[in-house]
DNA sequence: TGCACTAGCCTGTATATACAACCTAGAGGC
DNA sequence: GCCTCTAGGTTGTATATACAGGCTAGTGCA
């Protein structure tokens, strides 16, 4: 089984792992093309090459004159995906605050075995916390999470800090799953953001990966008529084009 | 102005300007490295590196051995996108169909003429489809298009062939906004959906750009109960990751 | 002390060269 | 006619080399 894959890959693949498996963290510096000219042996194009595309695929940050660094934990890059709830209100020059309804843990029943791949009644952290943004409740998010993995997470408080946010500070997400649907939604949650039993649900749920399984599995529930989900896709490679002849082209939310 | 530009760059915005202006039509032959490097002067590597990047983004499909060709459009490649729905039925195994309710040109009210950037009673192309997934409806998709770019369009039969994938054959897709949200919807299309008045609805509207203009709108209704959008994302660099200890991976359609 | 400057490291780009693997058309033999 | 094999074009990778430009720490001068 000789290591078919090329060289340049075979070094995205180590520095990815050792990203991955916490050895290198956020803002840490990663090895110049020079050190790893001299630890690996390959020719410093070939480093190049590697660093490169880990920068463009988001691993890795670099500076010119500085060096080559972790980036931080891509909060989620699609389009559609929702990113940190906070993060989002805040950009909009909103006050995002976060109530916590509920913070214990929970034996996991059949269907949350199953999602986060653990015994049925195995104990699992659980989380219910409301996101307002202005103080118009917006989302309601019930999330699981594997006590392995975030040991800590019964300590934190996320009125401060969206779970979201510390789950990603602590390990890199590697892999998502997410459903997304319409739904009526039960009377309790309905109350939770002051919402009547009538309003239409849109609900999100999903799962992510670190470490090869699942680790925290979450449904964010938002009033439809108080929440969109907005996507803007701009192909790769015509981001900056400001030089080609391509008129306006950043009037991305002039409607509404 | 000197081009401050890298010259790879410089090459990619070329060859791009190529396939966006129509020149360059899918399944075309791209001009070769070796081609690349006499008729602009660069080096191989240069233009390696441009053809690379352009592949890596979606532009070009490149075989060993044969060439570079320009890719079938991306029928938009989010995780979370609504791709052409025909091809997302028949990909689970079952059966598409479409019924057209309604195909004419209509004058442009104040919202449509600002969401297409055209005069206020202008003519507009417009479609009505449902689509169903082994007879059972599960899209009503609202669509209108702009004549200039699409003149043929009256005259498709769009229960053979959906105005997505009609539309992608002609003309590259540029730039794509979306927005998503829960919603309650009319008598009239919960009817053509055969589902009761008090069904959620999923709905998508979406707009999508060539040649720096928006030339379609489409609003995409789905009942709650039929319909769910699934997204699987794996961070770049890893999908091929055979030889790393990644147990089974391909399971994203487990639940339910 | 405080400032300016520079040496040295880093990334970014560009080139020339080399070899391997892949694919196809066409030559040549049967 | 049909098959085989090969020559040549094409991509994929790897290396050595070179120069430009950004950043910083530390030297050395005032």
């Amino acid at each position: 089984m000789n290591a078919a894959k090329p060289r340049y890959q075979q070094l995205k693949e180590l520095i990815i792992e050792r990203i991955s498996s916490g050895e290198l963290r956020p803002s840490d510096r990663v090895p110049s093309e020079h050190e790893l000219v001299e630890t690996t042996g390959v020719s410093r194009m070939t480093a190049n090459r590697a660093l490169r595309e880990l920068n463009i695929e988001g691993y890795v940050e670099r500076i010119a004159g500085r060096g080559t660094f972790v980036a931080d934990f891509k909060a989620v890059s699609h389009p559609l995906e929702v990113k940190n709830i906070a993060d989002e209100i805040t950009e909009r020059g909103h006050q995002h605050s976060a109530q916590v309804l509920c913070l214990q843990t929970v034996d996991a029943d059949d269907n949350l075995a199953a999602r986060l791949r653990v015994q049925v009644g195995a104990p699992v952290f659980y989380v219910r916390v409301v996101h307002l943004e202005n103080e118009l409740p917006i989302q309601l998010e019930d999330r699981y999470v594997l006590p392995e993995f975030f040991p800590e997470f019964m300590q934190q408080d996320f009125s401060q800090q969206t779970p979201s946010a510390y789950l990603t500070s602590i390990a890199p997400m590697q892999e998502a799953e997410q459903v997304l649907r319409a739904e009526m939604i039960n009377a309790e949650i309905c109350h939770a953001l002051q919402v009547d039993e009538e309003e239409p649900f849109l609900v999100v749920t999903r799962r992510t990966w670190a470490s090869a399984r699942p680790v925290t599995f979450a449904s964010l529930y938002h009033p439809g008529s108080r929440f969109e989900l907005t996507g803007h896709f701009v192909p790769p490679g015509m981001e900056k084009t400001n030089g080609a002849p391509v008129a306006q082209r950043n009037e991305t939310h002039e409607h509404k």
